[in-house]
DNA sequence: TTAGAGGATGGAACGCGTTTCAGAGCAAGA
DNA sequence: TCTTGCTCTGAAACGCGTTCCATCCTCTAA
């Protein structure tokens, strides 16, 4: 394949004007400019964008860091990178956890070893302070609130806020019996949601019931499964993500128990499913996140933290 | 941040040594290799991975081309990418394309760029022999019936077969008004579903029933909308990915429609949530796929073009 | 004693754009 | 006429590992 050096050598010039032919630089005469495209065009030119990365320090490369790609949460955050990387001619490298923490520090290698310019961590299990370390590296963005942290950067929504409208609107509406449920217990959002429901208990004292490590459609019936075995139940459901919301109230279906008369739900993040069973839910502007967290990861924001805001949308089933 | 030069005049050795160091060749002395070590943890150092790639010609990094990331089909694909990925110390930029042809080119050149160094083609709009072009510039794998071309590799499942067994089962089954739905009406393996539907009609002819541009749960409901409209109605539904599948399962229930009395359905993917519905579908090993078409990607595969198999999975939808 | 093999080591070229800097040419303003 | 300043151009250095090739040394087999 030719290089820039066979191109200069073809149009009898220098590899300086051929560079700047490439890259659109001005001075250069009309005539020399010609005769560099027709010698490009000739051998079919192709950059070598290793090389350009290495002269430049920069990969145009983006890391993403996810526990779950096919997950409908991460699924969406993927969308609004991908949507700010392909306008920004960048691309992103996607790096899937399972939350193992090995896998979180090849990431952050990456960013060591220059083969991406900045990190984006969707979710997390390593210590914020270990991960701050690499902000050396490049920028590190996270999807929580990191707020007062001058390392790293984040976007995130309010989940201590949007957990308490949620349980005190259930409250409102008569519900005594609330319970909650999750994906994994630790992590930052998890933890703010917690506060929340324990902070709601405090004011209006109920049994406690959190049902943990639910993250797809089918542990919608787990939950059901297990809310079968209580003596007591739940009369209403925080559940953190639509999509467990929706397998919750499919699974619900087949054993007589009433939405929202038996047992009340709203979701999180307004997920199509969510509008076609008529479930309660937040909208969460997650595509608009990535992209945020997209435009932080370049060092293009205004502030370094950022959050957004969330509404509560008004279905059947409550 | 130090480099390999700046190492070698530390260690009092050359650039040669601090390089077979590195990559742990042979031929370098005991104590000459400690002093390396001791150079370059005194400085942390590390090497920059874009010059290793320049110089490698490299960039173990691996396209991957999808339509939607959020898909579930496509989801696990990219989860059986990731695996091998992660074995392999490779990595991979995910191209999302929605189908429109640009971002397939878009891809294409990061492939003549040098920016990956093979391609993997999940779904595509843009024609093979468009794409066969660019394998001179590396590998290139889809994930479709490509048997006999000489230029891509492909991993793929016989739609074909498939469909025409699901027909089968359901004709056998005594159904007598069978329909498909199916996202695309275009692309490879439509066209051979849809084949396997036309030559089945030919056997038993009945009236024809397509549904297109079905992706989503909610597509389900869209689905089952179209249907009521229709004077004569399909008795069964082949669909060609369960959560769709999924979707109709739920929208039919508000409105009096028994499966599989009044109604049969047949998914594909065997994804967790249809059988937690118990949802008749076939088993693809998707996550394989997505394994095999990152060895193909790798030039690992024996053999060019590989066929998986898959199994009808009965549940109670039939 | 000698030839050959294998171990150890480094110089320099290579992969390929980008960028700095110096210099030449030329026109407009003083 | 002399500056000043802009246009245009290219040599060379740079970013940073990898690898080919030559060299030197030591040890073993003949």
């Amino acid at each position: 394949m030719a290089n820039i050096r066979d191109i200069a050598q073809m149009a009898g010039v220098s590899v300086t004007t051929v560079s700047r032919v490439i890259n659109n630089h001005p001075y250069v005469s009309e005539e020399k400019r010609e005769a560099v495209i027709q010698a490009m065009e000739k051998v079919n030119y192709q950059v070598n964008r290793t090389a350009v990365n290495l002269s430049q320090g920069k990969t145009h490369l983006i890391g993403v860091v996810v526990p779950f790609a096919r997950h409908p949460y991460f699924g969406l955050l993927i969308e609004g990178v991908a949507k700010q990387a392909m306008e920004r001619h960048y691309h992103f490298v996607l790096i899937q956890t399972n939350y193992e923490g090995s896998r979180e520090w090849e990431a952050l290698n990456m960013l060591k070893h220059k083969q991406i310019d900045a990190l984006i961590i969707c979710s997390r299990t390593l210590a914020l302070d270990e991960i701050e370390r690499y902000q050396q590296y490049g920028a590190i963005v996270v999807c929580e609130n990191a707020t007062g942290n001058q390392y790293v950067d984040s976007v995130y929504i309010d989940h201590y806020q949007s957990f308490t409208d949620a349980l005190t609107y259930l409250h409102q509406h008569g519900y005594q019996q609330i319970g909650y449920c999750i994906g994994r217990q630790s992590g930052s959002n998890s933890y703010f949601r917690h506060q929340a429901y324990q902070d709601f208990l405090k004011r209006y004292p109920q049994q406690e019931f959190i049902f943990t490590d639910n993250y797809y459609f089918e542990d919608g019936q787990k939950i059901v499964d297990e809310i079968m075995q209580l003596r007591v139940k739940p009369d209403a459901l925080l559940v953190s993500c639509d999509i467990v919301a929706a397998g919750i109230f499919t699974a619900v279906q087949n054993i007589g128990i009433e939405i929202p008369n038996d047992l009340a739900l709203i979701g999180f993040d307004n997920q199509p499913m969510s509008k076609m069973m008529g479930i309660t839910t937040f909208e969460v502007p997650i595509v608009t996140m990535g992209e945020r967290l997209f435009i932080h990861a370049l060092g293009e924001a205004e502030t370094s933290h950022e959050k957004l805001a969330v509404t509560l949308i008004e279905r059947k089933t409550v």
